[in-house]
DNA sequence: TTATCATATGAGTAAACATTCATATGTAAT
DNA sequence: ATTACATATGAATGTTTACTCATATGATAA
C-alpha cells in the first residue's frame, strides 16, 4: 500500500476532526491525491523557490544576471558585508543556481541555470499586476 | 540624489572594508548597479518566491491546479490541520496568488494567476536536472 | 432562537534563517 | 618565508515563520 493510500485511509477513518459529508467528497480528494506530483518533486520546488525568495540573494542574482563577478564587486553592488553575500552565495551554489571559477585571487561567480531568468521573467510578470 | 548614487558613493568612499584595486571595478559596479531593476520590484519578486517557498503552500497549489476545492477537502488532501491551510490560504491569497468564493457554509479556493502555474512548469524543470 | 458546522484568526512555541563578528583558508606579491 | 589580500566558514544573535491550540466569526438547519 503506498504512502499516499495510507495516509488517505487515516483520513476516512479521522472524521471527527474536518467537514462533513456535505463538503467533505472522498471522490475528489482520492482522485487529486492520486494526480498530485511526486512528493520528491515538491519538495524539491519548495526549497527552489525558497532559495529565490530572498531580497538579498534576488540582487545576487539580478547582478550576476548582467555579468560574471567576484564576490568583492558584489559586495560593492549589493552595499553590504563581505561575510553576508559569502554565505548567500554558497546557498545559491548548493541550490545548482549559480557556479564559480578561480581567477588568482577572486572567485567569479555567474548563473549556472537557464531555467532562473526565467523564472525572474515570470515572477516580474506577476508581481506587476499588483 | 538617487539612493543608488548615495549608497554607491558610500562603498568608493569605503574601502577599508573589502577588496582594493585588483578587484573593485568601480565602473562594473557602477554599470550593474544602474541597471539593476527597481528595489520595489525586486523586494516583490523575492516576497513571490518566498511565499511559493514553502512545502504546505506548494502543495495547496498543486492541488488547487487541478480543480477549485473547498478547505475541508483541500485539508483531506494535504492530510493536515484544518487551522494550519487556513493560515497558508491566507499567505497565499495575501498574495494574490489564489482567489476564494463562498458556496453555502463552504468556501471554495481556486488559482488566481496564470503565471504561476508557468513558474511550478519552470521551476519542475530545474529540479529535474539535479 | 439555538445548535451545528466550516472557516478564520490571535497567541504561543519551536524551528529555520539572515546577518554579524571573529577567524580560517588559500593565493599572490614582495 | 613573510605579508597582504580575497573569500569562506563557525558560532552567536535577533528575527521570521509554520504550526498548534483555543476560540471567534459567519452561515445553515432544526
Amino acid at each position: 500500500m503506498s504512502k499516499h493510500s495510507y495516509v488517505m485511509i487515516h483520513q476516512f477513518n479521522n472524521r471527527e476532526e474536518g467537514c462533513q459529508e456535505e463538503c467533505f467528497h472522498p471522490d475528489i480528494v482520492d482522485r487529486i491525491r492520486k494526480e498530485m506530483p511526486e512528493e520528491k518533486l515538491l519538495e524539491g520546488l519548495a526549497q527552489l523557490f525558497k532559495v529565490l525568495g530572498d531580497n538579498t540573494r534576488i540582487r545576487i542574482l539580478n547582478a550576476l544576471y548582467q555579468t560574471e563577478l567576484c564576490v568583492c564587486d558584489l559586495t560593492s553592488v549589493l552595499g553590504m558585508n563581505q561575510s553576508a553575500v559569502s554565505h548567500q552565495l554558497r546557498v545559491l551554489r548548493d541550490a545548482k543556481i549559480v557556479k564559480s571559477r578561480k581567477k588568482g585571487k577572486n572567485v567569479l561567480y555567474s548563473l549556472d541555470d537557464s531555467h532562473i531568468s526565467g523564472l525572474i521573467q515570470l515572477g516580474s510578470e506577476h508581481v506587476h499586476e499588483q
